[in-house]
Order: structure tokens, then C-alpha cells, then sequence
DNA sequence: ATTTGATTACGAAATCATTCGTAGTTAAAA
DNA sequence: TTTTAACTACGAATGATTTCGTAATCAAAT
């Protein structure tokens, strides 16, 4: 039904596809377990909103086996991007600095935490490469 | 209808308190015509939108004039607040790190702000007061 | 005083998202 | 082979949000 990046999930497809990022490939049942943790659902509610999320191209389905396994087909990092993009310029005029105050204000960073931050921060007013992810990441 | 600050605005009602919170009271009207400049929309839209806010107590209004005024009813720092825990817990998994990270990858910021984040993580690893806003706001 | 134009109130249609039941299919267990 | 359990497909109910038309009201201009 279309391509890629500019579907904009809902907050229920958003709850599955964090899940499949979490968990990798998985399938209905799978996914529905994970979900139920969390929530009341019906299994058929789960399926259905993972077949109109294939319908969208959110994800991938290999429906070789009887069990279909679903894929999420738009990457993490995409979202991210978008959903910190879209808060900065609705909330924060546009300032990223604001949005980091308020990270740290409200929400207690780590040690290391911190100390990762203003390397990066050092690393951005140097330029050493301040776009390639420094953090030995994953 | 309710009291304050626990109703989730939907993202039309955003739009609208972000035009408030931006210009200060504002009849319909004049809400209207800012809103226009970014998507076509009735006016009636517009009106209906802000009369339902008022119903949940997202706005209040000074009806003495034949054109009302409205005023944002919930504080923008309560949503900012909102916005970013939201997006903390749900994309970037508890870690403000994470976000801040991708803030700084991709959205450029001044030197005087890179200085100013500086400044207020050497105030927090010390406790300087890390909780009052040292920043000169707005 | 009448007309005109802008305003509010409100019902209701249109759209979108969520939830669930039912039917049909398949694979494995009995 | 028959039964059972799990699965997909899909329609449709429900619920929430958004959009808009119409009627009534008011104020200003004619």
C-alpha cells in the first residue's frame, strides 16, 4: 500500500513494534504473550492489529509457515528520530537545548550516564566526528 | 468536567495550545488564523475543537465579550514534562541518555547552548542546586 | 429600522482506531 | 480417521476524534 518512512503509528502499533525491535522476528502469539503482560487483550485483537500494520507497511510477514512471523519494517532509530524531531518543534521551538534540560530535570541520569553525555558533547565542539555514533553501542 | 493536569490532549488539541501558549490569550478567530496558515480547516472546526477543550478544562474562557477569549487552562511545563516522559519510557527505554543523544545527533545546537547543557550537567554531578533552572529563562 | 457580517451553540456526519466474534483452515494428537 | 487446538481472515461493533452545516444571536454599518 506504500513505502516507507512517513506512516505515522498509532499508539498501539508503536507498543508492537517496540516489542518486535525488542524481540526480533516473532509472531502473533509471541508478540500477544509479550503484550499481555502489559495489558488486557484479546488474541484476535493483537492479530488484526498486526495484519492492518502489514495492510500499512509497518511490517513484514513471512507467511511460509502456518504461523506467520512478522517483522517490523521500519527501524528504530527512524522513529526515534521522528518522535524527538516532532517534540522538538512542537514543544520546544525548535531548541534542542530545552528538551535536554528538561530530560535531565525530570528524569535521573547515571554517572556514567552523564559522563557519556559530555563526551559526546566534547566530541560535538571538537568535530571527531561528532555524527558517528561514539558510543560502543548495542 | 474535571480539574487539571492529568487529561492527555489529543494532537489537534495540542496544536491549539501550543498557538495559546505561543500568543496568549486568543479569541477563536484569531486561533483560527494562525492554525489556517499551517492546514486548511473550518472555521467551526476551529471553534468546535476549542469549545470541547473548555468542557475538559484544557482552557478556560472569558465569555463578558460577544468573542470570547480563551486561555490555556494546563501549563505548558506540565506538558513539556509529559511529552518527554512519554517519550523517554516508551522509545528510549527509561535511558534520558538515549534521548539526549539523539537530540544532539540531529538537531544542531549553538555553541552557546552546547555551553549552557555543559553548564547545567556540571551543576547537577555537584549538586548545585541542580533542580532550580539556573538558566536566565526565555 | 434593516441589512449585513461575524459570532456561538450544537447536532450529526465522516473518519480513524480499537476490539472482538465467528468461520474456515491446518496440523498435530488421539 | 476423527477430534482438538491453534491459527488466519474478515466483518462488524464500539469508541474516539475531527469536520462541518445550520440556526440563533448580536453588533455594527447602512
Amino acid at each position: 500500500m506504500n513505502n516507507s518512512e512517513l506512516m505515522k503509528p498509532t499508539a498501539s502499533e508503536m507498543e508492537i513494534l517496540q516489542i518486535l525491535w525488542e524481540e526480533g522476528d516473532s509472531t502473533v502469539r509471541e508478540v500477544h504473550d509479550i503484550l499481555s503482560r502489559k495489558k488486557a487483550a484479546g488474541y484476535t485483537t493483537t492479530l488484526k492489529l498486526m495484519q492492518i500494520m502489514h495492510d500499512k507497511g509497518l511490517l513484514h510477514r513471512n507467511d511460509e509457515a502456518r504461523s506467520h512471523v512478522y517483522t517490523a519494517a521500519v527501524k528504530k532509530e527512524s522513529m526515534q528520530k521522528q518522535a524527538v524531531s516532532k517534540i522538538i518543534n512542537g514543544m520546544f521551538k525548535g531548541s534542542p537545548a530545552k528538551l535536554i534540560m528538561h530530560a535531565l530535570g525530570n528524569h535521573k541520569a547515571t554517572k556514567e550516564e552523564i559522563a557519556e553525555i559530555k563526551e559526546y558533547l566534547y566530541e560535538m565542539e571538537n568535530n571527531v566526528s561528532a555524527k558517528t555514533k561514539s558510543t560502543s553501542k548495542k
